[in-house]
DNA sequence: CTAATTGTTCAATTTTATGCAACAATGATG
DNA sequence: CATCATTGTTGCATAAAATTGAACAATTAG
């Protein structure tokens, strides 16, 4: 027996004074409605209405659970819609995570602008490198969001691509001066690599494409470091060649601190990915962010693959 | 779909962390608590849970469905086992009708014992003559028990029997002197007689048992009333011969103020009824109440049907 | 008293809930 | 790093309800 719909037969009865009009407002059989309240009495072993053909009264029990079913009821409106709301109004607390560079240097300004558009919206940023794990950090850390550059093999989440990065093989002149600017890709193999130990073992083979078409390159990780400010770090001192997003040294090649190594070569873009689980609806906190941050980077032009 | 047992379902799901334990602790399959969850989620629109294989987390908005089921589960737990004790325990206002001499002479007396033992218990005693109509005074008059002495054609009432009561034919020694004590029951006709209007109209036809057998006399009405208080005092003021319960007139008979009429000749008793509503369940306080004033009575000796 | 209206009961029918088995997915383990 | 046990999900057959329409009982208005 449905409880919720019994309880709103008793109310209806109650509230239009009859069985008859009462089912009729419900859109249900007399019988029905009858056995309804039957149903509840047996339930509560109480009799909740005094009732003859002609008239209708609440026994004293019934004003009580009459109480109670509104109460309920009204809870329901207030909880429920108030929920049901998150489904189309961004509300609650929103929990990103984040690399560590590209939080530090960039997304935390986007988020800044984003919570100042979404006053009822509280917002969680947590930047690590931590390798992405599946599915596991949404359940166990509690995650909303998570943004990286590796796809995932994770088959219950949705990866997005916000933008496509442009990344870029730099060093010191320093450096360059000292060693020799390769010539050649196959000339990175003996220089001192700068390699971000995050973005998967198999960037210790770095990839680029030429004139001569693509090119992979084992190189040496002379240094690594989970976070590409460390790596610019590195890079400025003249440790050697790293490659690196390219938003991490805008500055330092404006200012001549770094230079482009073999700028006949390009490095291949990699797609910046926004994971989320994979539900029947996405949270509109969620698919606000996300449509927030494409507009917000694609504005600055950090995407290569849109003219901007 | 029943909400309180999807309700119930993720509730369960939550405190045990996991679907599978969260079934076999309801009795449930696992695929039946996937679907109520799944069923839940669709109903608001929303996810409620992150999760994977090994892991399970709460979203937000699940967290306050969470505090939402709850509450409406303790809700239940009070306001429900608080009506479902009625049943067993009087509790709430009892509300009786009752005739007005009798309320008046004895019942009073009988309700405020009941009321002592019952501390929790509200009483609420109406002394009226209105005729009985059915079903309709329970419902519209928000009555739990009415007292009377004739019987109902009402299907949906219970007519319990309290006692029988034991009716006299009586008359003030002053009168009787005056006009003459009746020798057998025809001569009644010819007597000036006191009858109470609200025993229906029947009563105007008095019925005696004798050694010859059962008669029937239809008496001349002088004085009428509607409460045997007001036919002992016409009685006593020697107006005539009245029919009245023995209990109305037992002072009165000890005293020498009034006297039996036709001693010969037997009053037929009259049962006392507590009429109340059909229902599944009679309420405790109603089945309480229809007991002690049982016992009452027969302990004070108005029951002519027992020893006592 | 009659008749109309109301709540209830009982049958049949539709709808829904439920469990089993197969499946997909994930993470612990060696 | 691959394997496998475990977990949540889905499809399908079945069992269990909810639901209705019609006959019924009961009550009161005219």
């Amino acid at each position: 027996m449905d409880r919720f719909r019994t309880m709103e037969s008793f109310v209806r009865v109650v509230r239009s004074g009859s069985f008859t009009v009462g089912a009729s407002q419900l859109g249900l059989s007399r019988a029905l409605v009858s056995r309804h309240i039957s149903d509840l009495e047996a339930h509560l072993g109480v009799r909740l209405l005094n009732r003859s053909t002609r008239s209708l009264a609440l026994t004293e029990e019934g004003t009580a659970y009459l109480e109670f079913c509104e109460k309920v009821f009204r809870e329901i409106e207030t909880s429920e819609l108030a929920i049901r709301r998150t489904r189309t109004e961004p509300a609650g607390t929103l929990k990103v995570l984040a690399p560590k560079s590209f939080g530090a240097l960039h997304l935390s300004d986007a988020v800044v602008g984003f919570a100042k558009l979404q006053p009822r919206l509280r917002i969680s940023l947590m930047l690590e490198n931590t390798p992405y794990r599946g599915t596991y950090d949404f359940a166990e850390r509690d995650l909303d969001v998570v943004l990286c550059f590796s796809t995932m093999r994770g088959a219950s989440v949705i990866e997005e691509k916000i933008v496509t990065l442009d990344w870029v093989l730099c060093a010191s002149p320093e450096y360059l001066a000292r060693s020799g600017a390769p010539n050649t890709p196959a000339a990175l193999a003996d220089h001192s690599c700068l390699v971000h130990i995050n973005v998967q073992p198999i960037d210790v083979v770095w990839r680029l494409s030429g004139p001569e078409g693509s090119v992979s390159v084992k190189v040496r990780a002379a240094f690594s470091a989970d976070s590409s400010l460390t790596l610019r770090k590195a890079a400025v001192a003249g440790l050697g060649i790293t490659m690196i997003p390219r938003y991490a040294v805008t500055d330092e090649l404006a200012s001549g601190a770094l230079e482009i190594v073999l700028p006949r070569h390009k490095v291949a873009a990699r797609p910046m990915l926004a994971v989320y689980p994979k539900a029947v609806v996405t949270p509109a906190k969620v698919q606000a962010f996300v449509e927030y941050l494409k507009a917000w980077m694609i504005e600055r032009s950090f995407d290569v693959a849109q003219p901007g």
